[in-house]
DNA sequence: TTAAAATTGTGAAAACTTACACGAATAAGT
DNA sequence: ACTTATTCGTGTAAGTTTTCACAATTTTAA
């Protein structure tokens, strides 16, 4: 037992998570089922009931799942019952738009620091946070554990940037910089490079 | 012959591609190897090979291959000799941080028309586009014959948007809204929600 | 000229992921 | 009370993807 959980397992259960809160926050649901869950994400119920199993038994035979059971327990699997602080670095136009982003609230984080180089910038008021100097990081991001972080910084600095939060703690990097980065096992990174997802599209054209 | 070439593969392709260009433009190389491109990406060679394999080849024994002409060759297989007009719809921080993004260019995509419903907004320059009522957006499709389109409004109006984007034509959709989309067999789409990214990687924290 | 090193493309094996299909449990309907 | 519907969890089969490993070719070096 405690078999190693698959990372694509893993990559879907945000998915249903976001699905079964809409399920009953917009649409004031109680229970669903897989196949209900599947329909409406394009995914297999089979998958679906596959990927929990790995957890546990959720569910309930004839009824299917209680809505606000199965998001709590997504909820301690994916360590989301704290909100996580978050660091972003780049106050350009996509930190300023990250700053501005309300739908961070109630999914577990807070962006709760912004950094940039300029001195224009720094000391600018975004939202709710102030712009702090890059130069501010390590110590920023040691005194207060964080141990995410979010990448807007033009690729040319987006290496030294992950050192830099690597070094002092950060183990979950989402980088926005159209570069990959290299970072040592037990940091986790992921990208968004709106370039690449429309190049694979392109090619169906 | 003639065999179906897997989604994963073409996922590949755009990653390829882009190390392919800052291999040549930022470090001036003329030649690489699949282990030279695979380290860097962290990827195996085999895989590489394997994945170029599917199109024909690109190689020479000893050697390696020669990075314009891969490079060449993989724009072609992706459909980036041409540079694909794309409709932003979202005035917003996130459709205002997508205008002002100058990535796109010499990638195969310009950000050519972008919309909100918002009066306020509607005729307000962005970059070097004025900010279009999106009552206007079928007739602006239609004329342009725009296939690629990138959703930046609330998750409230993505389905809506969706569907009319759809409906004149557009077929390749890149989302921001943070919510599944129901989309017609032929049409393609991407997500991007910070949210589900970040989710993903606190399993591991 | 010959030997050693580098590198490709690929068939086959291994690993991984998804889909099928069914027993068991529950709920709904007659 | 009985029958029919639903739905879960899961072992197994099928399908997909990655890795291995090697013949063939080219380059480099002695």
């Amino acid at each position: 037992m405690t078999r190693e959980i698959p990372d694509i397992v893993i990559g879907r259960l945000p998915i249903y998570l976001r699905e079964l809160i809409r399920l009953t926050e917009d649409e004031g649901k109680i229970n669903t089922s897989s196949h209900e869950l599947g329909k409406r994400l394009g995914i297999s119920s089979a998958q679906i009931r596959k990927d929990l199993s790995h957890f546990g038994e959720f569910g309930k035979q004839g009824t299917g799942y209680h809505i606000h059971y199965l998001v709590e327990q997504l909820r301690e699997i994916l360590q989301l019952t704290k909100e996580w602080d978050v660091a972003v670095v780049g106050a350009g136009y996509l930190g300023h738009a990250l700053a501005h982003y309300h739908g961070f609230e109630h999914r577990g984080f807070r962006i709760s620091w912004i950094f940039d180089s300029d001195p224009e910038k720094i000391g600018q008021q975004m939202d709710q946070l102030i712009v702090q100097d890059v130069s501010q990081l390590e110590k920023v991001v040691s005194e207060n554990h964080i141990k995410v972080a979010i990448i807007a910084v033009p690729a040319s600095h987006a290496q030294e940037i992950t050192n830099r939060l690597v070094t002092v703690g950060v183990r979950s990097i989402l980088s926005y910089a159209p570069i990959h980065l290299t970072v040592p096992s037990g940091v986790e990174i992921s990208y968004s490079d709106p370039v690449i997802q429309l190049q694979r599209m392109t090619y169906y054209l």
